[in-house]
DNA sequence: ATTCGTACCTACCAAAATAGTAGGTAAAAC
DNA sequence: GTTTTACCTACTATTTTGGTAGGTACGAAT
């Protein structure tokens, strides 16, 4: 399996922002009980999306977490390679990876190359809009 | 990173023997030391693709491993779904998933499900012959 | 000013998966 | 009967995964 819960809680977590925030701010104590989720293991993958611009996290009483985004602007794509790093399929296909020496003569590079392409191109391509209660 | 070594080596394994293996059969210390790759390792790998009817091997001085099938017969999605077990991007689409309950209200299912199928038909989609020198 | 509810941070930990190695046995050719 | 190969089983070190524990920082409400 290739997508991990940090992922895929990030991702549920993103859908059920977009679906019960009515412009105020969620406490992620709520999600945390909708969702049926560990808070203490969301308040660990939530900063990964606040740095990088998707939620942002207001403190204190009535505080909790809002899209900075339309859902419509935000991609899955996005989500998961925030939270699970790197979504290439193999080693030399991450993002720092250092070049392979064999790159020219590698028999499979073009396969792992082409699978990245598709997985990234599909997954930029459905955004949180797509994926919530009567799609808007 | 979501193909491991096993499935890396496993498809480097059955080009290596598609470009190398005229007619014959080819000892894996072979393959192992043109690909740089554990012998011992291998030897793990290769009853999979035995039992998938992928590779055949045959005991004895002079004997060794070949393709059972011609190059463009096999596909990168069969060697990869023999040795990872499963390319599922998530457990409930696992081969032997027990049914979630929350199938019918799962809000990300769609998108996993359009991802495993991008997956699985890219690599279907590519031969081993695809990927051979001078491709044939 | 204090309290309470929230985000956020760091260190730790158990279990599983990964990537092998070690040390054989089984079969076939010579 | 020796050599060469496939093949089998058990073990192990390292990394990744999926958290928990125990706090601090911040900010709003009172």
């Amino acid at each position: 399996m290739m997508v991990s819960t940090r992922g895929r809680y990030a991702l549920r977590v993103i859908i059920d922002l977009a679906e019960n925030s009515g412009n105020g701010h969620v406490p992620m104590r709520e999600v945390a009980e909708r969702q049926g989720l560990s808070l203490k293991y969301l308040e660990r993958i939530l900063p990964l999306l606040v740095s990088a611009n998707l939620v942002e996290g207001i403190h204190g009483k009535g505080g909790g977490y809002r899209l900075s985004k339309d859902p419509s602007k935000i991609s899955v794509g996005e989500v998961l390679r925030i939270t699970e790093g790197d979504i290439a399929p193999v080693a030399c296909l991450e993002n720092n990876a250092v070049e392979c020496e064999h790159i020219n003569d590698c028999r499979t590079l073009p396969v792992w190359k082409g699978l990245n392409d598709r997985i990234n191109e599909y997954l930029d391509s459905v955004s949180i809009a797509d994926l919530m209660k009567d799609k808007q």
